[in-house]
DNA sequence: GCCAACGTTGGC
DNA sequence: GCCAACGTTGGC
């Protein structure tokens, strides 16, 4: 088991919106960057726990608590012409790209970058790194520990 | 809207 | 295989 952090645009996907969904479960679609489609082929497991962050918004940080729902399958938006994520160079006998599902586990206060780099203890978090823009990072479980015990006050067995 | 940082593309 | 040009991400 890993410990992941995976980005959404709130507008796109919140952590209300994934809430809200039909069995509380989103497909990550639309990851076009070959390193984190790797992750999610490759390393994650079904149930591997995940930080879920609000990118590109006006409080971007760690909005809540997540775990990966699925293995890794052909990503449908790739196939699709009317979708923003197409790729013409992608067919469903060779697809390019993949996803997991998601589901909710539970809304936390948000942890904002300010607080998030204030403390020492994230400071090699790899989301917090310079010019970092992978959308899916792993963490550390000591970064994990840290994040959701000390500074969230969750016991594992909540989650 | 700006711009630093990074990934990808494609000519050579 | 190199690298310049271009596109994208994402905080500010």
């Amino acid at each position: 088991m890993r410990y992941w952090l995976m980005k959404s645009e709130p507008d796109d996907c919140s952590i209300d919106d994934l809430a809200a969904m039909p069995e509380r479960t989103v497909a990550w679609y639309g990851v076009r960057n070959y390193q984190a489609r790797n992750f999610m082929m490759n390393q994650m497991t079904v149930g591997d726990p995940l930080l879920f962050y609000h990118s590109s918004c006006p409080e971007p940080g760690i909005a809540g608590i997540a775990r990966v729902a699925s293995p890794a399958y052909p990503d449908e938006t790739q196939f699709d012409p009317q979708s923003r994520f197409y790729d013409s160079s992608a067919s469903r006998e060779k697809p390019r790209w993949f996803n997991v599902d998601v589901r909710f586990v539970t809304k936390t206060r948000l942890l904002g970058l300010p607080e998030l780099r204030s403390r020492p203890e994230l400071a090699n978090m790899r989301v917090l790194a310079r010019g970092n823009r992978l959308s899916i990072t792993p963490v550390d479980p000591q970064e994990w520990r840290f994040i959701v015990e000390t500074l969230l006050g969750l016991k594992e067995d909540e989650l």
